[in-house]
RNA sequence: GCCGGAGUGGCGGAAUUGGUCUACGCGUACGACUCAAAAUCGUAUGGAGGCAACUCCUUGUGGGUUCGAGUCCCACCUCCGGCACCA
């Protein structure tokens, strides 16, 4: 180790003692317990819970703890109850193999590595509620583990299937595909083999669809809620949920719009449309424009508005909608046209009508009025649309199920007498601020009723009518009154002619305040955005940017992520053809996913797998070459180093397959490159396949190109089949009536021509599959099932599957003699007979257990749930427990974690929102993952290798602050990076300046701030002329303390703590040259730190007078008065290059700052004698000279 | 091959999103303290030229847009992640 800051001057700090006493202090204290009943607002933060290795804690682990620990700490002083949980995924291999070699129970072992795991996170000093500790091994847990496994069983999503799996002939395991890299076991990269087996399975593929869209699902627990009031939705009829756009296209010439004229409704819509999963709503826009009226050459306006959820009811397809939609404003640049499909032709025409005449034949049009506010440069009138809001999120939400009592009403705004300000009612027992609303009675006019609710609420005695401003539908929850409203109201505008007053009736005074409030505070005064809509559309006549407060995804997860999580789902959408083997009783079902060259299909392959080649061949003279030719490549593909493209092997069935498309008789080849677990293991195949091409190129089989480039040389070359041909841009020929279409546009056309002609059908497939989940393994949950022959009999799939009574749960692991696993490839479960043999839960009679156990995903899967109730002995988690604290708000990890981990639990957690037993559709709101460290010569870090860094001994050398600090220091947050020795010792150097800080502590608050550093001064002039000192103010140093709480605030929720630190360091540095400091000053500085170093900052706090913990202080408030500057530097460019700099006063005119950049020495010398031509000022930071 | 992300001093890395490139830290050099060393403190530190004031060059390469580009656009090179027989 090089050398280390710690010497004798530095005695006093003395992180051994001062962590282990504030350890301890905490633990007594229960600083970081989470409470479970509490009314304050909650905070998950999660890390992934470690699997306890015999070689103890990585320093990888202590930078993602870390980073949460900041965070929740920071939480915590910000007034939210934090859960902060940990716990252990200790089921695993590495500990079964340390079993097989030593003999010793893996609940021993595991047992003594947690401990170990435990006494290294405590000593860094993680706010961890320990309370909560969870260990999937601990039967009391995975009890729920094989419960839950038991409910996918009852509803059929848990089956047994004899299939070939990944075997790995080291650990003797079979693996899941995704273990699998590269044909190599992701454990130990031994070569797999491939091995017929019965295994578990769970059926994953059934929830792929909302795996997948639900990653871009809305928060739309916080839009907008808008009831078309023209076409109500109607009761009884089902409601469906659908993201969607509506595209509003104008002709700039006649400024009309472009409507879809519906043929079977009495109805004309702009052009509305689904959005598809991934696909942002300009695309989906532009998109449905394209596919519902041909133009293609148009040009985005603007985003209008959205999303808002809009119910409706939809009379094309019958039912209710509930669309979260957006709209799109474009503009038409040309008039070219692309034909419209003939399904959409027989569903509407296009037409070009002016806005006026979409009044109320528009299908939805509530949401219109919002639209068309956010139109440029054009009036549309929309008298007679009524925009109806229902509450949905704010307070007064409606209280589903219970009916709406309907009334007239008014709205009031009213001003006052001279400001420029308006009434607000503030209520006083729920949390509501709203204008002045109130009843119409019977023959009283909106104005009558209005003046009458504003003097009996308010008091003041002249309002005067100056605007009807129209009328707005509400439905809301009336708090006082408890029941759900649906008003109608009238919106009115007053002007208060003086401050005449009455005094408040006692009832109204205890109802609200009333509270004079300024124009744009107005803005967002009110809490229901009805309101929020009144004031600011109606009255200010602009309008709401729905977006800002809305358009949250459900997820905030970085788009990369989802990416990761898209591609392994592998959505692709085509048709499923069926075809008629020639001469043979047997069809086939296969999938397309590319059906734009379906003309130029020749031959079919099939995979060498595939059940049905045997039938093909039965009998023929092909029977046997085939059958061996099958032998052949199975087993050549099961050895390492198949390369499907160099391997490529194929023969001849002697069959046919009868094409009707093309009325073509297409041969039927075996071939190595079928995949059997696509689609349906056989396709047809053309010309315009990589593979295929090669293939038909090897064997000689007749090809017919059918898609052409536009360059004539190459078009040339694809007709004489001298080269493979597919790209986007290039032209299909066939079949005619797509003759010149671009492959690339034609594809939804042509899947549209193949159904119609009843060749196929729209199909979707995944390229995820269902999850193996037996191991054969001893360390794993045990499957809780039962086999028995005797049930099997009665058991029409004859299986005798008999699941263990819930009440017997949990199935436990035994102790075992040897944990190998047999060489058949069964659990050393399977080898303990008094385990093994059970009497059947059902019949009584004798059965024998599952021996396979789960994979270690399985604990895994729902940890998170587990700890919002650790200790319950009924649920797995109590469903209230669950509402308050999850979803999960944050959640880090590694990236290696970001596909499988992560859908897998994301699938658990959908599976049991449907069982109702958790609350919400995701598990995680927020995942972000940290890079990896890396040992100092840049590779992984190994115990082989020799370049582990130890923790402890970091820890015992230079303490766990600078251990934290350092790794939160050392880069980038989401980046891999190397350990380095030398940069620890300039932390720890960091850590002794704060330290020391403390003598120059002036406990009487009072100090001067005597130096600055020039590049931090904002006022650098004032203090050169030593006016600082002279005044005896300490702004200087407090502006920087401002800016410095606004970055590392900041920077903590970007989780840039890199650089959280040097502001830090900056700050320190600043301080340091200061005689003395305030304590004001370096109790902000602790508290900025103190989530990154926790202890020294807690030592610190104490030592200069403080009695409760810096860790329930609460979080410093940024202030931006404090962080203004009041004089900027002006940079001066002269043709683009820096000539000089002086400082500026920030409210100088331009004019000024122009004449004085222009002024200056440093200019002139560059300007002299030349034409200035132009001067470029921008403000607060530089002025540009142009000669 | 496809999809992401990134290339900035001797090193780890900053850069208010188009406005002083190299903050902060490490390292190095010199100085102070010391009998001496360590620690600590101070000064300097992108490159080239110059005694100096100062000048020119510089964010992987080449082009472009702009008064102004590390940042935007085009082409290329390199590296890192992920996917990869998905018809």
């Amino acid at each position: 180790m090089k050398k280390q800051p710690g010497g004798p001057t530095s005695r006093n700090y003395d992180p051994a003692k001062i962590e282990k006493k504030w350890q301890k202090k905490w633990e007594a204290d229960k600083l970081y317990v989470a409470k479970d009943n509490s009314k304050a607002k909650k905070f998950y933060g999660l890390i992934e819970f470690p699997y306890p290795s015999g070689d103890g804690l990585h320093v990888g682990h202590i930078r993602s703890n870390t980073a949460m620990d900041i965070i929740a700490r920071k939480r915590r002083r910000e007034g939210f109850n934090v859960l902060y949980p940990i716990g252990w995924d200790a089921f695993g291999l590495p500990t079964e193999n340390y079993a097989i070699k030593t003999g010793i129970q893996p609940a021993v072992v595991t047992k003594k590595n947690t401990d170990t795991f435990r006494r290294q996170l405590k000593e860094i000093g993680f706010s961890f509620d320990w309370s909560r500790e969870v260990n999937t091994t601990d039967p009391k847990y995975y009890k729920w583990t094989q419960w839950i496994f038991l409910q996918f069983l009852k509803k059929g999503l848990a089956y047994k299937k004899s299939m070939t799996i990944n075997w790995c002939p080291k650990d003797l395991i079979g693996l899941a595909n995704e273990e699998v890299i590269d044909g190599k076991c992701e454990r130990c990269g031994t070569p797999v083999e491939k091995k017929e087996k019965e295994q578990w399975m769970l059926a994953i593929t059934k929830y792929a669809d909302r795996l997948l869209s639900d990653l871009d699902a809305i928060d739309t627990s916080n839009i907008p809620h808008i009831i078309d009031s023209k076409n109500s939705p109607k009761p009884g009829k089902k409601t469906v949920e659908r993201r969607t756009i509506q595209a509003l296209v104008r002709d700039p010439k006649t400024g009309k719009f472009l409507g879809l004229k519906w043929k079977k409704f009495p109805w004309t819509t702009f052009v509305i449309g689904g959005v598809e999963d991934g696909e942002d709503i300009i695309s989906a826009a532009k998109r449905e424009v394209l596919e519902e009226t041909g133009y293609s050459d148009i040009k985005l306006t603007q985003i209008l508005g959205g999303p808002v959820k809009s119910e409706y009811f939809a009379a094309h397809k019958d039912e209710n909608r509930l669309a979260i939609t957006s709209a799109v404003l474009f503009e038409l640049v040309s008039d070219s046209k692309r034909e419209v499909s003939a399904d959409e032709k027989a569903k509407h025409e296009p037409v070009w009508m002016e806005m006026k005449d979409m009044n109320d034949k528009v299908m939805t049009c509530s949401e219109l009025p919002i639209w068309l506010e956010r139109m440029p440069d054009s009036k549309p009138d929309f008298t007679g649309k009524v925009p109806c809001f229902t509450q949905v999120w704010e307070p007064g939400t409606v209280k589903q199920g219970q009916p709406f009592v309907e009334r007239n009403a008014i709205l009031a705004i009213v001003k006052h007498w001279s400001e420029d300000k308006f009434i607000g009612l503030k209520w006083k027992k729920v949390d509501w601020r709203t204008l002045i609303t109130g009843g119409i009675e019977k023959g009283q006019s909106a104005e009558q009723a209005a003046i009458a609710e504003i003097i009996e609420e308010t008091g003041y005695l002249h309002p005067k009518l100056k605007k009807d401003l129209g009328k707005l539908e509400s439905k809301f929850f009336h708090v006082p009154k408890n029941e759900n409203r649906y008003a109608h109201f009238d919106v009115l505008y007053f002007e208060l002619k003086d401050s005449k007053r009455n005094a408040l009736s006692e009832d109204e005074y205890s109802k609200h305040e009333v509270v004079w409030v300024d124009r744009k505070e107005m803005d967002s005064f009110n809490t229901p955005m009805a309101m929020r809509y009144v004031w600011k559309t109606m009255f200010c006549k602009k309008p709401i940017d729905f977006s800002s407060q809305a358009a949250k995804p459900l997820l905030d997860w970085t788009e990369s992520i989802k990416e990761l999580q898209r591609n392994w789902i592998g959505k692709s959408e085509g048709v499923n053809l069926s075809f008629k083997v020639k001469d043979m009783d047997l069809s086939f079902e296969m999938y397309d996913s590319i059906p734009q060259t379906f003309m130029a299909q020749t031959f079919t392959v099939i995979a060498p797998e595939h059940e049905a080649v045997a039938k093909l061949v039965a009998g023929t003279e092909f029977e046997k070459p085939v059958m061996e030719f099958v032998q052949r490549i199975k087993q050549k593909k099961a050895e390492k180093g198949f390369d499907h493209v160099r391997d490529m092997e194929g023969i001849f069935t002697g069959r046919y397959i009868d094409y009707g498309p093309a009325k073509r008789q297409l041969p039927i080849w075996v071939a190595s490159y079928v995949l059997a677990d696509y689609g349906s293991g056989i396709v047809n195949c053309s010309y315009h396949d990589e593979r295929d091409y090669a293939f038909a190129k090897k064997y000689n089989i007749p090809l017919h190109p059918v898609l052409f480039p536009e360059d004539p040389i190459l078009a040339e070359k694809v007709r004489k089949q001298e080269i493979m041909y597919r790209e986007p841009d290039g032209t299909l020929e066939e079949p005619v009536q797509f003759k010149g279409r671009r492959w690339d546009e034609v594809r939804k056309d042509i899947i549209d021509y193949i159904v119609e002609n009843g060749w196929g059908t729209r199909t979707t497939q995944y390229k995820l599959r269902d999850w193996i989940f037996s191991r054969q393994r001893y360390w794993g949950e045990p499957i809780p099932v039962v086999h028995c022959q005797n049930c099997a009999i009665k058991d029409p799939k004859g299986q005798g599957i008999v699941p263990v009574p819930e009440k017997d749960l949990p199935v436990l692991l035994p102790k075992v003699k040897n944990y190998k696993p047999t060489e058949n490839g069964e659990s050393p479960l399977a080898a303990i007979k008094k385990w093994v043999n059970v009497k059947c839960p059902k019949c009584k009679g004798p059965a024998k257990r599952e021996t396979d156990t789960m994979p270690n995903w399985a604990g895994s899967s729902w940890y998170y749930l587990r700890y919002a109730d650790p200790k319950n002995k009924t649920k797995f988690a109590d469903l209230k427990k669950l509402k308050y604290w999850t979803p999960v708000d944050w959640y880090n990890g590694g990236m290696e974690h970001t596909t499988l981990h992560l859908l897998y639990s994301r699938f658990w957690h959908k599976f049991l929102y449907d069982l109702n037993l958790v609350p919400t559709i995701e598990p995680y709101t927020k995942r972000t993952s940290h890079g990896p460290i890396l040992a100092e010569d840049g590779m992984r870090m190994s115990k082989s290798r020799g370049n582990v860094i130890n923790p402890d001994t970091i820890v015992k050398s230079v303490g766990a602050d600078t251990l934290r600090l350092y790794e939160m220091f050392m880069g980038p947050f989401d980046q891999s990076i190397a350990w380095d020795m030398n940069n620890i010792a300039g932390v720890r150097r960091f850590i002794e300046k704060v330290w020391k800080l403390k003598e120059k502590v002036d406990l009487t608050n009072k100090v001067i701030g005597k130096t600055l550093d020039s590049r931090l001064r904002p006022t650098s002039s004032l203090a050169d002329s030593g006016l600082l000192g002279a005044c005896g103010n300490d702004t200087v140093i407090d502006n920087v303390i401002h800016k410095t709480i606004k970055k590392v605030s900041d920077d903590i929720e970007t989780m840039r703590f890199n650089t959280a630190m040097s502001s830090l360091m900056i700050v320190v540095n600043e301080l340091e040259k200061s005689e003395r400091i305030s304590k004001d000053q370096f109790e902000i500085i602790l508290q900025l730190l103190a989530p990154f170093a926790p202890h020294v900052t807690e030592e610190l706090w104490h030592a200069i007078g403080n009695k409760k913990s810096i860790h329930i202080s609460s979080w410093p408030k940024y202030d931006p008065e404090m962080a203004k500057d009041s004089e900027v530097k002006m940079m001066v460019q002269v043709n683009g290059k820096v000539r000089g700099s002086f400082m500026v006063n920030v409210d100088q005119s331009e004019e000024e700052v122009k004449q004085m950049a222009l002024g200056l020495e440093e200019t002139k010398k560059w300007i002299e004698g030349k034409e200035v031509k132009k001067v470029i000022v921008v403000k607060r930071k530089l002025v540009s000279i142009v000669i």
